[in-house]
DNA sequence: ACTCTCAATATTATCGATAATAGATAAAAA
DNA sequence: TTTTTATCTATTATCGATAATATTGAGAGT
């Protein structure tokens, strides 16, 4: 007995998802206008899924709402993704040091984000190089098993999303994979503060060329 | 010359101030169910910004919502607290060994929070205790000058804020109280990390008590 | 008693239309 | 010219009504 699994999205999350993908992939940029009555004849339904897909844009960090005026595609300036890289800092040092996790398991996991920034590495793919970077990071947090860190995690990953690959790309790959493997050798050798030390190392990096850049 | 200043509220938002204000206050439990009509018919206004309120109530974390059936007022499990809690040491922690911030000041702070806290005590007010409490550790975070991970911080603040009263009254506020004034001594000393250890130990001993009643 | 189907009901999801508002533009005053 | 005020316009905010859906309960079959 096979069931139809055809989810029924609702309007509003019809439209959320494509919003989403269009900011994602730049099609809509910073400061770009969402108009609701606009939106709404483009995808032949009411103002009010549009609306309200405008404000989930809003609460995951995408948009900026004003009232009467709209909404805006949220810019980012350079302080705030550096505050967002923070945060994620914050988190990721403190499963690694304090947190009781199954560090086995963890080991295993960074090990295959590894491989695949490895082959990324060698077909000079930045996309998938960042995708697997991302991964190595989310999976430090998932081994605390701590869910509601998760999601802070990830709605931070929101924003940084739009930006990583020009971050990463203005980054030499090479040397960006090189502050990874310090993290899992010395989790390997039993030593959690020295690879949450090398995290550390890791995103004052990141932030040197983050700021040069910008 | 003065404004008025008369910011006139939408209904929106007028209807989600008090929403929020009956969930913390109690008079919507866990479990509850809101209805939109219902809620539209209390209030004299239509469907729509009843709904938005919802929404936004769910952005912020204090509902659930289900399609086709609505929200409820969100349930916090144990976990989910000792979760939060948890996310938060996470971000005061690395704020008092990390941020390059203004020390001075945040002692100063620190200071004046550990003052309402004793009278809080002498008065045996626990909800001024609480207030206080608070905001000693917001200070921490906002010392850091970094918008987002105030912002991140404030944001499990919302789902503490409804319990926190609870695991408090648990505590002896004696006791409590004592696990501050060492963060702020370390800090004077100048020794963060010291200072660290100390928050550390404070979270500790608030998860016993809350484990413990729980 | 137990499961299944199907209507009845309560409620959300969406619609099309109107009211309210901010921003732009034009007119008036200085 | 510059500043202020009034009008227009585009767009959001809100409305009242309808469509779509999940839940409930009654009855039918086992």
């Amino acid at each position: 007995m096979k069931k139809p699994v055809i989810k029924r999205q609702s309007l509003t999350e019809q439209i959320k998802t494509i919003l989403i993908d269009r900011i994602i992939n730049g099609i809509l940029l910073p400061g770009d206008r969402l108009k609701e009555l606009q939106i709404a004849d483009e995808f032949g339904t009411s103002q009010a899924p549009v609306r309200e897909a405008i404000r989930s844009l809003q609460a995951l960090g995408y948009v900026e709402h004003k009232a009467h005026v709209g909404a805006l595609i949220k810019t980012h300036t350079s302080k705030e993704i550096t505050e967002a890289y923070q945060v994620r800092e914050a988190l990721e040092t403190y499963c690694l040091t304090v947190v009781d996790m199954d560090i086995a398991q963890l080991i295993a996991d960074l090990n295959v984000q590894l491989k695949k920034m490895q082959k990324a590495l060698t077909a000079a793919n930045v996309a998938r190089f960042t995708q697997a970077d991302n991964h190595f990071h989310r999976a430090i947090i998932a081994s605390s098993s701590n869910v509601k860190m998760l999601e802070t995690w990830d709605s931070l990953q929101i924003q940084l999303q739009i930006i990583a690959t020009h971050v990463e790309a203005a980054m030499p790959l090479e040397e960006l994979y090189a502050l990874h493997p310090p993290i899992v050798v010395s989790l390997m050798d039993k030593m959690r503060k020295k690879s949450a030390r090398h995290l550390t190392k890791h995103y004052r990096n990141t932030e040197k060329y983050w700021n040069m850049h910008n």
